[in-house]
DNA sequence: CTAAGTGTATTAAGTATCTTAGTACACTTA
DNA sequence: TAAGTGTACTAAGATACTTAATACACTTAG
């Protein structure tokens, strides 16, 4: 479920973090679900629990969780949060399409590149 | 031309290598343009030879740019390079349209988005 | 109530990377 | 010859990431 790549430049709980952050969005992890304890993630993953508590607050200070002391942590989803990272990842997209325009790539490639993607999502 | 951005996490040697990247891809830098000299550059945004040294040395690794020793750093474009790093940027875009597909956005608003930003390009 | 499991907080240390500083050498060109 | 160029090296400082060890407050199962 969680993987370290311990080949990426980013920092552990960066990593940790945004995967927990696609399982919430993509619906794999429903609301008010509970993550893996602290402690028991780290034994899992082999890594220090400071690790993750780190991962964890990140996703708590953006909103993808909530805590409560004593219990765990537990899936947050609301709808404005869900638009708001909606429109965080098109504009990402945006920002990429015009790095590939600027560089000389042609409008009908990328529209092909996205229709071929959706191709292997959608299968 | 050249910017740093202090509130970028990534190194500046990084953003300093990128930006000539784009630079010389999208063609405002033309074949065997003489690049600044490492000890210019540093003085001109004001920081250490050695981070400007680093970064043309990406440059050099990565075949956008050729050394002569006592002339300077050279513009090289070659077609090879430039498919490469086309197909590059293409996978990125990719990667990104099936994140966006796998957290529930509609194809047609990818479509959308891509077709806006060029839009801004081609303005 | 007790014990185990939970989040939280703290301090310290180790590691890696980035950046700067200073110096030196070989090369090219005016 | 002098100035400008790339290159190489060592040393030091700064920052971020990670680990380690410990402690405390809370909740739940028994």
């Amino acid at each position: 479920m969680i993987i370290v790549d311990y080949s990426d430049k980013r920092p552990i709980y960066e990593q940790i973090a945004e995967r927990f952050q696609t399982l919430i969005i993509s619906g794999v992890m429903e609301a008010d679900e509970k993550l893996p304890s602290v402690r028991s993630l780290a034994v899992e993953l082999s890594i220090n629990p400071n690790t993750i508590q780190r991962a964890y607050m990140e996703l708590e200070k953006d909103g993808f969780i909530y805590t409560v002391k004593g219990r765990g942590n537990f899936v947050k989803k609301d709808e404005e949060l869900m638009n708001r990272q909606k429109e965080k990842l098109l504009a990402g997209l945006k920002e990429q399409t015009m790095n590939c325009l600027r560089q000389g790539i042609e409008k009908q490639e990328i529209i092909d590149c996205v229709e071929r993607a959706a191709e292997g999502v959608t299968a």
